[in-house]
This record gives structure tokens, sequence and C-alpha cells, in this order.
DNA sequence: TCGAAAATAGAATATTTATTCTGTTTTGCG
DNA sequence: CGCAAAACAGAATAAATATTCTATTTTCGA
């Protein structure tokens, strides 16, 4: 494919991008692989490489030798030449991006980075271990699962609708089109998913009412202890966002949404393995 | 003289200046130029580090051997691990996913809570500031900006709905309802977000190329080098998540959404004003 | 659905690199 | 000075790592 090896990490950068899209899987994994983590080739052996990327270390020389260089040795080089002395660590890039020129705009995704750090961080405290594994059980159960979340949440509950689609587990994402009242939807032992951050939007707390008047579970992902979904019986999962300035992430309430669905369906396949050892 | 090996490297160092001036020369040659060049140890081998120091391999051996080492591997390995704490390692992340799964659920919101935590801080190294930068004045300019992605990139999008609209930017958000063709929607000068992760959805490709067709700017919100994006005259923002087993989180992706639109809106504002102050 | 071509996994091999060993030189002390 | 102990260089060996080869699987086009 290529004749000579790249001479710079930008030539190789280059050339990932040509040989584009058309790569087989396994080159494409290494190649993913090898462009988050291009820092670590420098001191790593193709057996690390390869395990790190999922693959076997026949591919990773494979893959060397199709973007042109002659093995897995004269790659490292170049990387390890790239380095320069000592590459930053994620503290010093940090600082990078917000001190290049405090005008410029990755000062700002510099700030929402660590906020968002700051917010993973916080989760791992204000989640209750109880009732997050309350909240799987209830949903491992449920024969339905009503996601509902406008404005800021929205983004949480189709996340949740294409994480429970992706596992198979029955989800209506209610997302307001046409108005229609997600009320007529509802049966008796479906379960709620119901998202709302402050100022909290009426239509969320009243389906969650609705759901609990007649019975049903309702699992709330909401702010904070004041939230009016709380006051509703309901099994409350807590994430503070961390701000900057007037603005809120949703990294933690994101990460916390992928863990939840995970867990289900997690959940949902042991038991079904049991219910077809015991038929 | 020791009998097990430092930890940390500020352990290293401390035994370092603690057997002090007592040592043979060579030892002491050694001893100084892995301290003026300790960043260098974490990739070189035992032959180049003693002709580094003008010493011989077995010189090197010995020294290791005398400040608690086993030999020479496991010095560096210390060294390694000062720079790169731990691989994302997707073969024993999946091993640990089926261990959690007999375990509590909140040791998989533990493994998500860290996957995230970790892509961002890939997120300052994958991130081209430049790119960034410029995506941003593409995007102040913009009469209007037309918002694509679907599946797992949907809840960006979405997101990315919610904030031009809080800040009062005209934003269409293409959700696919009633399967209209979003292409009817755009005129020349806008601008396309255009958002997808492997495996990438064909739609979102198609309104790209159709809006660089029409000589529209198109932003792309994409996983890889060998994204088919990339290979449209796109301007990219590059996000690498971690992935927990074979699922993958997005508070990467979500952070560098509410960043690049905060930074838009402040873009625009600071523009309106100068236009105020001019006329 | 079949057959050819490409891609892949895993074993086999070659190469590099770490470690130990041995004979020699240097150092420190009476 | 002379002896013992430590330190050393260089060769020899062991271990690890990179690379190649081959049988098997997958993919793709007719």
């Amino acid at each position: 494919m290529f004749d000579s090896a790249p001479e710079t990490v930008e030539d190789f950068n280059e050339r990932l991008i040509a040989v584009g899209g058309d790569l087989p899987k396994r080159m494409k994994q290494c190649a993913d692989f090898i462009h988050g983590n291009s820092e670590r080739i420098a001191f790593s052996t193709v057996a690390d490489l390869a395990q790190g990327a999922g693959i076997q270390p026949s591919a990773v020389m494979r893959f060397c030798q199709l973007l042109g260089f002659s093995g897995y040795s004269e790659m490292q080089k170049l990387f390890r030449e790239n380095y320069s002395g000592g590459w930053p660590d994620y503290a010093s890039r940090l600082h990078n991006l917000k001190e290049a020129r405090s005008d410029h705009p990755t000062a700002l995704l510099a700030e929402f980075i660590e906020a968002g750090r700051q917010s993973l961080e916080n989760l791992t405290a204000t989640i209750d271990p109880e009732s997050f594994g309350r909240a799987v059980e209830v949903l491992a159960e449920a024969p339905m699962i009503h996601l509902i979340g406008f404005r800021r949440a929205f983004p949480v509950a189709s996340y949740l609708a294409y994480s429970f689609e992706k596992m198979d587990v029955s989800a209506i994402l209610h997302d307001g089109v046409g108005k229609l009242n997600p009320r007529h939807a509802m049966r008796k032992g479906d379960v709620v998913i119901a998202i709302t951050f402050s100022p909290y939007s009426q239509e969320t707390i009243d389906l969650a009412a609705y759901a609990r008047g007649m019975g049903n579970q309702v699992i709330a992902i909401t702010d904070s202890l004041t939230s009016p979904l709380r006051r509703l019986d309901v099994v409350p999962l807590s994430v503070s966002e961390v701000d900057v300035g007037a603005f809120r992430g949703l990294a933690a309430t994101i990460s916390l949404a992928v863990a939840l669905s995970v867990a289900v369906g997690a959940a949902r396949e042991s038991k079904e393995k049991q219910a077809l050892r015991e038929s």
C-alpha cells in the first residue's frame, strides 16, 4: 500500500485517514486504538498493544506493514522520537488548553472537561448503592419501561432508549412528538424512568405521579434532595453535576444512565438463563 | 541494601538521596544519569541506558539491585506506570463485566465512572485546539445550524439542540420523525454538525456529503481517524470513548458538545456587542 | 450457494534484550 | 607494600519480544 514509512506522527495520521474506512475489521480496531492511545505506543510491546486493542499480535504486525513500516519496532521508533523529552500528562494538557489563550474557546473546553471529571467523582459518593441495586431489580422485572425526560433530560432519556433497544429490553421513549398523552400507553405493572432537573418539568412530575397512582414503580433520575419527584414514593437516583458558570454538563448523568441500562441488560440475561435451566 | 522495590518515583528518589555519596564510582555515575534522565528510562533498554551513563550494562543491573529492584525490568515498570497509569484494557474489562454480573450492580457503575474519567482525560489529548477553534468560528457565523446524529449519537445532537435553543442560536434537530428528507431544509450558507460513531450511519454521512456538495461547512463529531466523515472536507472533532466490555459511554462526547455550544454562544454574544458598538 | 481471495489466529522462529557468571582490576586497610 | 574485599568489564546464558509462516475462517462476487 505504502512503500515507505511515515516520517512524522502527522504523516502517520494522514495515512490513517487516507486508507479511511476501507480497512478490514481488525485493522480498523487497531487504528482506532492507536489513535486513542498514541502516547502509550512509545513504551509498550506488541503483545500489550494487541491485548489493549483486543486483537492478535500478528494483526498488529500486519497493520504496521500496511502503513509502510517495516515492522512494529519501526513504528514504535516514530512514536518515541515524537515523544521529545516528555509528553504532557493530563494535568499539564489541561493547563495548556486553558492557558494557551484565555479567550480561546479551548479554555472553555478545559473547564467542562474538569467539571465532568469532578461530577463523575461526586457520583461515586452521591449515588446510594442500595437504590441503584433496587432500580436494577425493578427494571429487570418490568414488562415495559417508559422513559420520560424533557429539555436537558431528554438526551439522557434518548440514550437510555437507544441502550435498551440494543439489549432487547422493551422500552418506550416519550418524546412529546404530536403532544400525545403518554398516560394512554401505560399499563399496570409497567415501570417509569422519570428524569428531570431543576427547573423541574411539570409533565415529567405529572406522569410519575400518575404512574405511582396506579401502583406502578418509578425510578427517578434527578438532581437534588429537594426535587419534587422525591415526594412521590419513587426509587431515587441522585446526580449532582458541577457547573461551569451558568451552564451545567451532563457527563455524570449520562454515565449513570449507561451503567443503569447495562446492569439491567445483564440482570435480564442472567434471569433468562436461569429460567431456561429450570424448565 | 534495600529488601523491597520502591513503589513510587518519589520513593525511588528518596532512596537515591539516602544512599547519597557513599556509592562506588560506577554506581554514582548511574545514579546521576538516571536522576537527570528519568523520563527516558521508561523506554530505553539496558544497553541504551548503560551507554548514556558511560558504563557497562552489568553495572546498570547491579545498580537496580542495589536499590531493591529485582532487575532492570522492574525498575522500568515503575517509570512507565508513572507516565501512564494502566491501560484501558478491553479484554480484562470484559472479564470484569462478567464478574460484576454476579456481584452488586454498583461495581458496573464504578466501571463506567472510571471509563468516563479516562475518556475525558483522553479528550484533552485527542482534540485538536485548532479544529475546535475553527468549529466555533464557523458556527458563530452560521445563519442556521443543522444537527444530525442517530442512535448513539442522537443524545448528543439533542443536547446540542437544547443548548443552542437556550442561547438563542438558530438550530434544527433532524430527528428523523416522519422520515422527512433533511436536505429540503438546508440552504446555502447553513452549517451542519454531523455526529456519528462506528458503525457509521449512512444517513448522517450522506447529509454531510450533500452539504459539502453545495459548499456548506460541516463540523464532524466522530470517533476515529478512519471515520468516513473525515474523507469529506470537514472540520473534524475527534473523541475516543473508553469502553467497558462491549459498551461505550458518552461522557467525553457530551462534554465536548456542551463546551462547543457554550463557546459558540459566547462568540455570538461578543460579535453582537461589537456590531452594536460599531453602529 | 458456491468458489476464490482476503483476512485472521495461533503456532513457530528469529531477534533483541535482560540477567547472570567468571575472570580481572581497583580500592581500602593493616 | 601486600592482602582481602569489593567493584568491574565482558562474555555467556536466559528470557522476552518481534516477526514470519501456515492452517483456518471469513468475506465477497458470480
